[in-house]
DNA sequence: ACTTCGACCTGTTGGC
DNA sequence: TGCCAACAGGTCGAAG
């Protein structure tokens, strides 16, 4: 399900009703995810107070004052505000009570997923310490994606799609962003010039913006956290729409796979 | 250091 | 209608 804008999604949602709330319980009842809840979570969550909400990639960061909760969303992962009287569904596997009675949901049908509590030194914490720069961020650059790139044989798209290259692009945003900017998918990442790397980069970052400014994407079942989806759907030029006709050549869309990704693209727009 | 691939899960879709 | 295989927005970690 998420990629960064839907992340970001997420996060703006959520802000305004957990930020300096206190919990006042949490309610496992699934701590099965990627990696096991751990009982320090459950122990010491209860009775903190939020004080930042942050993202990294497409991890959530929500600060207290003795540590932070790392949140991710994995496939089909979702934080919504919800009260009390809502009903518990199938996949509904942790509730983080709030102290205004708002609940904050964490629903994961597939569980790839994962809540984990990090106590000191967040930067250093394995799942981070090696992620890339931020794509909306000063540091991500066609310079950076070309001294990265230098000697690499693998696919473009798996390149861009690498966390410690660049975080937060997953398989809709890197298809898209490399439509845009004409470069077939299957290039070779050494092989692509600075020129090249810069436009992408571009490309990157408009999409990405454009995502969140329209909510995210919604293809089956993303919602926000109050449950509205995102309209980046209609935007989509080449995600989704294999063998329908390009929408610059008319020329049908191909699919292939790369990395086990689905992947569509123009092979007359893209070289 | 880089690349590939299996693994983790459930739900949906499409073919027969 | 049922059954089964394939696939889905992610990414870690082992092995080559």
């Amino acid at each position: 399900m998420p990629e960064l804008p839907e992340v970001e999604t997420t996060r703006r949602g959520i802000l305004p009703h957990i930020k300096s709330r206190r919990v006042t319980k949490i309610i496992l009842r699934q701590e099965k995810l990627r990696w096991p809840i751990t009982p320090a979570l459950a122990k010491e969550l209860p009775g903190q107070t939020f004080r930042s909400v942050k993202r990294r990639g497409k991890y959530l960061l929500l600060g207290t004052d003795i540590g932070t909760l790392l949140i991710h969303l994995g496939m089909s992962g979702s934080l919504r505000i919800v009260d009390q009287k809502r009903p518990v569904g199938k996949h509904d596997h942790v509730d983080i009570v709030l102290d205004d009675g708002h609940i904050l949901r964490y629903t994961d049908p597939r569980r790839f997923g994962c809540m984990l509590w990090l106590q000191s030194d967040i930067e250093s914490h394995p799942l981070l310490r090696s992620l890339g720069p931020e794509p909306l961020g000063s540091q991500f650059t066609g310079v950076h994606l070309f001294d990265r790139s230098r000697k690499r044989v693998a696919a473009i798209k798996s390149f861009i799609m690498d966390s410690r290259i660049v975080v937060g692009v997953g398989n809709i945003y890197a298809s898209e962003a490399l439509f845009l900017s004409g470069i077939s998918p299957k290039r070779a990442a050494g092989k692509v010039s600075l020129r090249r790397y810069q436009k992408l980069a571009e490309c990157i970052r408009q999409i990405l913006q454009q995502a969140i400014k329209a909510g995210g994407t919604t293809l089956r079942d993303f919602t926000d956290s109050n449950g509205n989806p995102g309209y980046f759907k209609q935007s989509l030029r080449v995600y989704g729409r294999a063998g329908l006709p390009c929408m610059t050549c008319k020329k049908p869309l191909k699919e292939i796979r790369l990395g086990q990704r689905s992947t569509v693209y123009c092979s007359t727009c893209q070289t």
